[in-house]
RNA sequence: GGGCCGUUAGCUCAGCUGGUAGAGCAGCUGACUCUUAAUCAGCGGGUCGCAGGUUCGAAUCCUGCACGGCUCACCA
């Protein structure tokens, strides 16, 4: 313990007498029967009379997190993982046990019995008549009004965060709801989930910087998976028709709002379905999951309302540049793209390939508008090497992305299942990386052995939790959906 | 990595143009058996993020560093 201060020491002090007195602080066993909150739903339509007449027996345990003493008497309240409920102690029932609320503090853990009964502002309290400390707390909670604001220590020191910020804790409750709903959703269409390797020979399947490790006995270097793509899509080759992994990527890639190292991430393939399919099947799911959580499709987001009821616009990503005004000329002459975008204050680095110039133009100028669901279709070959084409169309791929309230929420192809094309893209790739692009995809053998015995025409679909979560929780930061964000260490 | 902002008691925050570091809550002692931001009386609590510099004198001005927030750049 680096710091020892006056409360903590007194709190210490508290500890060793209560041992002194024979009691042990830690070592409690309390089965509780009881918890806060249901208490207050099942008893509120049960009057103080009644209560009188035809008394509740309960038990609780949980944190003190408030007290108001009065000598003989005391009031508190105690929270438990549903919410608080007040407490009375008084020294008239508690007997030989009510010099023991000398030694209670804020943040100690108790276990409690009692009979419920209606203050005289009709608050449904709990009369205790035996208590036992579960764990004694030696360091003092934040303030009770204004509770803990400071970001860096909520996000250091989540658990206190979790515990004086109930909306915290139910942010978290509610990701979790997300994230079951949409397994349930999948598991519905027949859907497995698998588990394919973090820990990758070859990072692929997206476009980023991988974090790199080392296997000792092995003696190579490995490298956190940037996405699951590729395992994926060799499964589709072994013959499952429907699979999916909701998982954490990591990328090595500088952390922001709206990105964390590592993040939670939703892959799913189908075989024997297109993008269009997919365009469908995203809009019940993530009504689906809109409904379980909110039981509503108009979400409040920031100052906007997001209305999710389907269907959602689907625009190809030219027609959604040449709809901002982006001259229609650009679009297919790289070297007026760039003169183009440099003349917009557009930051475009040397080298950079014509569809990236224009995913550029499209993320400065196109991106910030769209608030409602809006599928963004049919993006250049090079910026999709794992997509196929469009037959009508070469230079275009089967591809969406999703975009809601200015983010990227899923990004899906029609799969390219052609191993002597796919050897082709990736070779591309490799020369893009030799050029300087750190984030170019790897050549990836054993994905193109596979692809070589034969995947079946199918669609793939990414989608990021934890926008997904910050879309439906109404948070602007993704590190209020991470228990733990990542940050530098302390110091 | 760049720009802007922040860091003062356990928590939330004041602290002006440089002159002995403050409040509320929490804590301790006492009073009080229906309070709920309980009340009343009294008391304690600080490496002002860290390191330099300017100055008779620095929480305050300057420089550097650390950590955090927002933002820009890249990604989901």
């Amino acid at each position: 313990m680096e710091e020892i201060n006056e409360l903590i020491e007194q709190r210490i002090k508290k500890l060793k007498e209560l041992r002194k007195m024979g009691i042990e602080p830690f070592d409690g066993h309390f089965d509780a029967l009881d918890h806060a909150v249901n208490l207050l739903n099942k008893y509120a339509p049960v009057s103080r009379e009644n209560l009188e007449s035809d008394p509740v027996s309960c038990s609780l345990a949980g944190r003190i997190i408030s007290m108001r003493d009065f000598g003989k008497a005391a009031f508190a309240h105690i929270q438990d993982v549903t919410g608080k409920i007040q407490i009375y102690f008084k020294k008239n029932i508690l007997g030989d046990k009510f010099p023991l609320l000398k030694k209670l503090d804020i943040g100690d853990i108790i276990g409690l019995k009692g009979r419920l009964f209606r203050t005289k502002t009709n608050e449904l309290t709990v009369e205790v008549d035996d208590f036992v400390f579960l764990a004694k707390s030696l360091r003092p909670l934040p303030e009770k009004w204004h509770g803990l604001r400071d970001i860096e220590t909520r996000y250091r020191q989540r658990y206190v965060d979790l515990i004086v910020n109930p909306e915290v804790r139910e942010t978290f409750i509610k990701k979790s709801i997300i994230i079951k709903a949409t397994r349930d959703f999948l598991e519905s269409k027949g859907f497995i989930e698998v588990e394919t390797p973090m820990m990758h020979p070859v990072p692929g399947g997206a476009t980023a910087r991988p974090f790199k490790t080392h296997h000792n006995a092995l003696g190579i270097d490995l490298y956190l998976r940037i996405a699951p793509e590729l395992y994926l899509k060799r499964l589709l080759v072994g013959g499952y028709e429907r699979v999916y992994e909701l998982n954490r990527n990591f990328r090595n890639e500088g952390i922001s709002t709206k990105h964390n190292p590592e993040f939670t991430m939703l892959e799913f393939y189908i075989a024997y379905r297109d993008y269009r399919f997919l365009m469908s099947f995203t809009e019940e799911l993530i009504t689906y999951v809109s409904e379980k959580l909110l039981g509503t499709l108009k979400i409040p987001y920031g100052d906007a309302v997001i209305d999710l009821t389907p269907p959602w616009p689907r625009i190809k990503m030219f027609d959604a540049l040449i709809d901002r005004g982006i001259p229609e000329d650009i679009l297919y002459d790289a070297g007026r793209a760039l003169t183009w975008a440099r003349a917009n204050d557009i930051e475009i680095k040397e080298g950079t390939s014509p569809g990236k110039i224009l995913d550029q133009i499209f993320k400065e100028k196109v991106e910030p508008q769209i608030i409602q669901p809006t599928f963004i279709i049919d993006y250049p070959v090079e910026l999709s090497p794992l997509a196929k084409r469009k037959p009508d169309n070469p230079e275009l791929t089967e591809r969406f992305e999703l975009f809601i309230a200015s983010r990227e929420i899923a990004n899906a192809f029609s799969e390219l299942n052609d191993p002597i094309e796919q050897t082709q893209r990736f070779l591309e790739q490799v020369e893009a990386k030799e050029k300087g692009d750190e984030e170019a995809h790897y050549m990836d053998e054993d994905f193109v052995r596979a692809l070589e015995y034969g995947m079946p025409p199918a669609a793939g679909e990414g989608i990021g939790m934890d926008r997904l979560v910050m879309l439906l929780t109404d948070y602007q930061s993704i590190r209020d959906v991470i228990l733990f964000p990542q940050l530098k260490p302390e110091q």
